[in-house]
DNA sequence: GGTTTCTCTCAACCTTCTCTCAGGAACGCG
DNA sequence: CGCGTTCCTGAGAGAAGGTTGAGAGAAACC
C-alpha cells in the first residue's frame, strides 16, 4: 500500500488524517512544517505529499515547488483554508496536482488521494519484480521466491518483504522499518518487529537455505548475505 | 482507458484540461506546439488529439494535415478562439473531426470527447477474444466458455470477467476493480465484489474445476492458476 | 402490466492474520 | 564466567477479511 506524507502544523489535524489514512491501509508519515516534510520526503519518498498551503517556516507552496525544481514527481494535494479563483491557479502552477480546502470531509480527502494515487500510478514505471540473492518479489503478480521455492506470506509480511528488498545491504533502524511498514512513530514497547521477522525468516529459510535477513544487535536489520 | 493528446501553447489551458480529463480517467498527454504534438502522436500513439488551432510553429491545423497526409485515423478535436463559419469548413476540410470554441466549459469538453471517441471505436480493431487457462471470452459474441462447457453470465458478471481475463496473473486490488467495473470513485462499505467474485466462481467452476479467480487476502484478487 | 432477471445489501459464519505476552536463547561486556 | 540486555519464538485471543445464502428493489423483457 501506498505512503503517504502530511504535514500541517496543526497536530489536531495531523492526528486526524492519519488515522483516517492508516485506518484505510495506507502508510503515514507526518511532519510538523516544511522542512520536516522536505527532508522526510527526500530520505522516505512517499509515493504522495499532503501539505498545508499555511506552515511556519517553509510554507506547502514552497515546499512543493523546491520538489518540482528537484524534478520530483511526487504528486502534491494541497490543503488550504482559503478558496479563491487566484488561489487554486496559484497552487497548480506552482506545483501541486490537487487541491482540498478546509475543512474538508475524510470521504473527499480519501476519494482525492485515491484519485491521485491512480493517475501517478500509470504515468509512473509499473512495479519491477525485485531481486537479491535468489530471493524474489515480483510486485505486480506479488509472486514470492527463494530460488525456485515460491512462497506465500500475508499482507504484512510482504509488506516487510518489501521494505526489506527495496534496500539491500542497508541496516534499517527498527523505527524506520516500524514506520514504513506500521505507519506509526513507536513509542511503546510490543515487539511485533520481531515477531515479523521470525515470520519472514522461517519462510524465507523453509527450504534450509542460508538466512538472509541479519540481526544488527542494538539497531535494526539489514538483507544481506552472511 | 483511452489515451488523449492535448496541444496547446498556453500552459493554463493545459493544465485545466489535463487535469479534467485525468479526473475523468483517460490518460492525458500533452505538447506545448504543434511539433511536439506530431512528434508525440506518433511515438504514443494516442486515441484521440485536441489541438489548438493557433501555436506558435505549426499550428493545429497544420499537424491535422500532416497526419492525415501519413493516413492516421486518429480523431481530432480542434480548440479555436475564433468562431466564423468560413473557419469551420476550412477546420473540417483540413481533416479534424470537431470543434470546439474557447472559451468552453469542461462538461462540453468531455461531451465531444466521448462522442469522438465512441464515433471512432465502431470503426476500429474490433476486440480480440480473450483466453487463460481454458477460459475463453469473446468479446464480440460475448461467448464464455471453461474449456468445452459454456456458460452465461449476467452483464455485470461478464464486465468483471472481462476486466479479469484482460489482466491475467495480475493481482488486482479491490479499488481497482471496483474502478474499472463499478466506475466507483470511492471503495465503500458494501461487498459487491465479493458477491460477484463469488457468482463467477460458481460458474467458472461449475464442472468440477479447479479454481481460477483466487483471493489475495487484504488485497484483492488474481486470475491464475493454483 | 406482469413476470423474470439482475444488482446490490445484509448478516451470519468461517478463515486467516495481527499482535501481545511470556519464557528462553543469544549476545556483549566487565 | 556471570550478568544485564536484546532478540527469538510458540501459543493464543481478538480483529479483520472473505464467503455465502437470502431477499428487496430496480431494470429488462415480453
Amino acid at each position: 500500500m501506498a505512503t503517504i506524507l502530511i504535514a500541517d502544523d496543526d497536530p489536531k489535524l495531523l492526528k486526524m488524517v492519519r488515522r483516517t489514512l492508516i485506518y484505510e491501509g495506507f502508510k503515514v508519515i507526518t511532519a510538523a512544517d516544511g522542512r520536516e516534510a522536505l527532508s522526510k520526503t527526500l530520505s522516505q519518498q512517499p509515493d504522495l505529499l499532503i501539505l498545508d498551503w499555511m506552515m511556519p517556516g517553509l510554507d506547502g507552496l514552497q515546499v512543493a515547488m523546491q520538489l518540482r525544481d528537484a524534478d520530483s514527481e511526487i504528486p502534491v494535494l494541497m490543503l488550504t483554508a482559503r478558496d479563491t479563483v487566484a488561489d487554486r491557479v496559484e497552487g497548480l502552477d506552482s506545483g501541486s496536482d490537487d487541491y482540498l480546502v478546509k475543512p474538508f470531509a475524510p470521504s473527499e480527502l480519501l476519494a482525492r488521494i485515491r484519485a491521485l494515487l491512480r493517475r501517478f500510478k500509470k504515468a509512473g514505471v509499473p512495479d519491477k519484480p525485485l531481486s537479491y540473492a535468489g530471493l524474489y518479489l515480483n510486485p505486480v503478480t506479488r509472486e514470492t521466491k527463494r530460488d525456485d521455492r515460491s512462497f506465500t506470506l500475508t499482507p504484512k509480511e510482504y509488506d516487510l518483504l518489501y521494505y526489506l528488498m527495496q534496500h539491500p545491504r542497508q541496516v534499517l533502524t527498527r523505527d524506520l522499518i516500524l514506520e514504513a511498514v506500521w505507519g506509526y512513530d513507536f513509542g511503546g514497547e510490543d515487539n511485533v518487529l520481531e515477531v515479523y521477522i521470525g515470520y519472514l525468516r522461517r519462510k524465507t529459510e523453509a527450504g534450509g537455505e542460508a538466512r538472509l535477513i541479519q540481526t544488527v544487535r542494538g539497531v535494526g536489520y539489514v538483507l544481506r548475505e552472511a
